[in-house]
Formats: structure tokens, sequence, C-alpha cells
DNA sequence: ACACCACAGGCGAACGTTCGCCTGGATTCA
DNA sequence: TGAATCCAGGCGAACGTTCGCCTGTGGTGT
């Protein structure tokens, strides 16, 4: 095994044209049983195996998939795109496929380096994470016409295929269950407003306290980044208000800002879920293991990465087959943090 | 650019050779400034750039670097991998690489999904992480001849290429710390004796009790898996310890279960700092933001990275270079679940 | 004026596949 | 028995590069 085996070797072996082999060992050409019987001892003994960079040059293919990924922040941390990644990964592989990981880059160097990798053949199709309002990647990939699928709602025209998770839904969830365990005033930490993940999940809140035919104050509102310090600082915002205005419960973005939150209920020396109740989003994997427990919203990461795979290989072997987005629920997990939520004084006296 | 340019459509252009295209866009040959300027205003006009494929197969190099990784256990989080898995990306673009994802596999599968890899000429060397005794990828891939290196410290004959984090020295330091802030009874939480990476770290315990003269009672080393039940269970079987034997601090290899020591602690009505002094390990990003904030160890993941794809690639290019085992430092990072020890009162007396 | 050399640039081949068409011998049918 | 049919298998070409060698031209030294 110095050298690796080619189709030749194989078809010097067994006594035959080496484009016999190839048709043979992909099915292609009917041949006696003897002669394929001669041409599979030769690959065994040779242990040969297509080279699939000759293969693909043929093809004019690379079966590779390039999924593009945004560097964390430092100390951010995002379990639902690990979780997605291996996804991915895994699903690649049933259908022949690799990921090749790409960081991306910023701006006009980013569009440059998507045309790179189509141009020089290196990948087959795409796979977005962390989809934003017009987002430059889609047209930029759109105009080079290569197939991709996105984790997360796209707006452009002609559409293109994505799968996201309804994000509403798991809020909507979270603030019924509120109201179910007695909270009326209900607040929101969200994200800005450039952000379309979090505007979608901020439309469940809405959605649900209107449902229950709860008044919202503006003042429960407050957007800002992903950091422990903005749940922090929102909180002791929201304590500051006079009681009967302050909320009783509060819906996060994310399971960091969430725990900022609890910090700053916990050194006013109120108790989380007693005093006020807290949600998380994601379900990092810690959240059970918080004191107390954290009730979060979880999303199918893993179902999502499978289903953009499928996707994906559909458009790459010329399927153009029906609906290409699609809509996956997150699902509420609940636990301590809004549980045994118990009025004060003046609130029993109102109810 | 309804059709990729290739080399010829350029040369067409530019009224030369393709060829001559070839080794001009490679420096490889000396042409007149005339010459040169039309071929580069070709290959601007046609947007041309190098087909990876057709170049690969005629180097008989992919550019293409494998990375095996062990998809995570459900809910366990591995912030670590996630980091070191970005900075090769990143590293590997620099110098023209690109990472490849698959998903490692079990025995005699994985033995095939390697040679595979390497055989059909994907991938031009592998990076391997979770080293652990007699790790059965090495003999597989040194016997394919394939450059390698791994994120872990190996021990094979002939030796290859590693990089590693010496988590001893920061248990050491931590160990040390905890000396200095009073404690003498201090345990260890280790893992199975099969894992290389607890037993180096768990070497560091030793080595630092030793140095401060201090006794080791057997009862204070516990080993158990990667999860929140072990360090709670663990740490409730110290605390049913006799007063005088029960340890007043505890050094773990992973911050969920320095998590779940933290639990029992303060199920049992005792103070995490004051009472008994827990230290994780990675320090993970949440760390910081429990109550209190865990004092850890943090691994530099990123450098780690780095120094892998450095590695690999002056193998790659088929430099021999002196030095391929690389030992970087872990570092203690000191917050509230270290501090504020306060020895109870038959301990003051003893001192 | 002749041999020599440097150098710009061309040309054929190779990398390992896959694809489409061709060939020649055996089989079938009238 | 002759022509039409079938089928196993061969052959040349192509995918887009890179590599090594060859050629022709212009300049230089004697």
């Amino acid at each position: 095994m110095s050298r690796k085996a080619t189709l030749k070797d194989v078809a010097r072996r067994a006594g035959v044209s080496y484009q016999t082999v190839s048709k043979v060992l992909r099915d292609q050409m009917r041949v006696s049983p003897e002669v394929r019987e001669r041409i599979t001892a030769a690959v065994a003994e040779l242990g040969y195996r297509p080279n699939v960079v000759a293969r693909n040059l043929r093809a004019k293919t690379s079966h590779l998939i390039g999924y593009s990924w945004q560097p964390d922040r430092q100390g951010y941390f995002n379990p639902i795109l690990e979780e997605f990644e291996q996804s991915i990964v895994c699903a690649a592989e049933e259908f022949g496929y690799h990921i090749l990981l790409f960081p991306q880059g910023e701006g006009a160097e980013q569009a440059e380096t998507y045309r790179d990798l189509v141009i020089t053949g290196r990948v087959d199709g795409f796979i977005l994470s962390g989809i934003e309002y017009h987002d430059p990647r889609i047209p930029i990939l759109q105009r080079l016409q290569v197939p991709l699928v996105a984790f997360g709602r796209t707006e452009s025209d002609p559409p293109s295929a994505y799968v996201d998770v309804d994000g509403g839904i798991g809020v909507q969830q979270a603030v019924e269950h509120l109201v179910a365990q007695g909270h009326r005033r209900i607040a929101a930490l969200a994200w800005p407003e450039y952000s379309r993940v979090g505007n979608e999940r901020l439309a469940g809140y809405f959605q649900a306290m209107a449902a229950a035919g709860l008044p919202v104050d503006p003042a429960w509102i407050v957007r800002g980044e992903s950091d422990y310090n903005y749940g922090y600082m929102a909180m002791q915002q929201f304590l500051a208000l006079p009681p009967a205005q302050r909320p009783t419960a509060v819906v996060t973005m994310l399971d960091l800002i969430a725990i900022g939150a609890m910090r700053a209920i916990e050194e006013r020396g109120m108790t989380v879920g007693r005093d006020i109740a807290v949600i998380g989003f994601d379900d990092t994997p810690v959240a059970r293991y918080l004191k107390p427990a954290l009730t979060s919203i979880s999303q199918p990461a893993w179902e999502v990465g499978q289903h953009v795979v499928r996707l994906l290989v559909s458009q790459l072997s010329g399927e153009t087959t029906g609906c290409q987005q699609i809509l996956l629920p997150s699902k509420l997990v609940i636990r301590e943090s809004s549980l045994g939520y118990q009025p004060a004084e003046q609130e029993r006296a109102h109810v």
C-alpha cells in the first residue's frame, strides 16, 4: 500500500480495461459473472477506493457543503449552534457529503470568500446560520446560483430555503404558563429591534398577553444585547418600579440574560420563583442545575440540522421538491424558577 | 458568469497559451510586462479563479484537514472543544487549508472511515481531540502514513505530534491557593483511572499536597464520570465523614462536577467558600456568573488550536522541524467559591 | 559573420476519473 | 443461410490543472 491503487492498477490485475472497472464498480454495466468476480477480487486485494478528487473534477462537484458560522464573541456560548453543527455533520455523512467549516468574514471580504469557495469548486452548497434581516449572504449566494439552506427565516426574493425554530410559540407557552401561575404583570427582556429572532420571540409575548387579556406596560419591555449584565441591569430597573407597576415575572431571550436577572432579584433579598418568576431561552445544559433550576425554552436544534441537510441535498440532486421552508416549534421546559409564586399582600387583596 | 472561466478562457482572451497563464499566475515564469498585463486584465474581466479540484488532482493534495470529533453525549457541554474548533478553523484558513468535520465512529468502522478519507484523497492530514490511553486512532493513522497532530498527549511509538494543556499545573496552583487560604484537608473529585487527562490533573494534586507537606487521606480521592450527579453524590459522601476527617476544600475535574458539589454543600446548610471551598475546571463561561462565582482552571484552547494547525501544516509542507510536542500551562482563575474560608471552632484551636 | 546563450513562450503529457460511442462475436429470426 | 439484434467490453476524449521539455528569436562576444 505504498502507493494508492488506481483504476488502472485494478484493471491490469483483473485483465480488463480500466473504464470497464469503473463502470462495473458503479453498476453501470452488465458483465459476465466471471469478470465481475475478477474485478471485485482485484479491488479487495489492492484495497482500491476511488479517488474523490478525480471523481469530483470529472463530475464538477465536490460533495462538500460549506457551513458559514460566525466565531462567537469571547465568552459567549451557544449550545444551540453546537448541537446544530453536530447534527448537520451526521446528517451530511448519511448522504455522502461532508461539512466544510469556514469562519464568516466581514462585508466585502465576506462576499469574496463565498465567491471563491463556489468558483473554485470547493463546495457544492451552503448552510447558513445566524440569519438576520437583509442578511447580505443571501443575495450574494443567490447571484452565484448556488444551493443554500438557512437556519433562520429569510425574506429574500426569490425566496430561499430555510428551516427555523418558532421561538414565538415557546414564549407564548411561557407567558401562558406564567398566567396560569397567577402572574398578571409579565415583563420581557428582549433583543434590539434589529434582531429578527428577537422580534419573532417578542411577538409571541405580545400575542399571549393579548390572548390572556392582560395589558402590557411599555416599561416592561426592555431591549439589550446577549449578556449577563443586560439581564442584571434590566431587572434592577424593574425592581425600581413602584410595587403596583413592578412585574412579577420576566421572560428573557437567553439563559445567560435570565441568570443576570435572577442574580439581581436575589441581591434585592427576594426569591426567584416565589417573588418573581424568571424564564430563560435555549435550555442551556446548566439551566437545570442552577439554583433555582431555570425554566427555559428549548429549541430542537438537532431536528433543525436534519431538515436543513435534507433540503440541501434535495436541491443538490436537482429535485425542486415543494415546500422548502420549515418551521419547528420551540418548547417550554418548566423548572423551579417559574414555580411557587406567592403574590404579596396587596396583590391578593386585589384578586 | 454563466460558466466558470477556466485557464483556457483566460488564455484565449489574452492571446497566449493556457499553460503560460498558469505559470504567470503562479509567478513561475518571467514574461514581458505587456503579456503579463494582458493576462491580468483577462483574469479580472472573466473573474477567473483556479479550480481547486483540478489543482488538487494534479498536486495529489486536497488542502483539507480532517477533524475527528466525538459527538457529545446529550446534555454534556464542552466549551473547550468549541473554542478549539473555532481556533483551528481560523488558523487553517490562514495557511490556505480548510477543516473537514467528520463524526468519530466506533471500533473497526472507525478505522475504515479514516482509511477512506485518506485513500480517497479527501484529506491531507488529521487533527484529533479527546486522546486517551492507547487511542486506537493513532496506530491506524500512523500505518497510513498520514500527517496528524493531536490535542492531547500521545504515547505512541514512533512518537506523534501533539499539543496539550498541562492540567496538572492548574490543579497544583489550585491546591497551593487553597493552602494559602488556610485549608489543610483538600479533596479531589477525579475521573476514572482510564482517563489520561484525569490522571495528569490528579498528579498535580498529589504533587502540590506533597510539596505543602500535607497528608492525603484516601477517602478524599473519589473517581467518577463527568456529570453533575457525580459531584453531588461525592460531596455528600465527604459531608458524611466525621468533622476531623472531612475535607474543607475540593478540587474537581470539571465545572459541572463542581456545580454538583456546590449544591450538596448548600443543601446541607453550609456556605461554599466560607465552609468548604470548591474549584472547577475549564472555566466554563457561566462559571463567573454562578453564585458564588466559581473558581476554576482555564485552558488556553485557542492557543492549542493555533499550535496544532501550525504543526500540522509544517508536516504537510514536508518540514521535519524539531519539537513536535507542545505543552501549554493551564491557569487558575480565582473567584468567590474558594475565598473567605473560616475554619470552624475546633479547627482554629488546632492551629 | 558565426557560434553561443538567455529567455519568452509553446507544447505534450499527466493526475484518476466518467461518459459516450464503437466493435466484434454470439444469438435470434425469417 | 443470411441479415438483423444483442450485449460484453474496449477505446478515445474530457474535466482543469501543473510540470518538464522544447523552440524560436534577439542579443552578445569574438
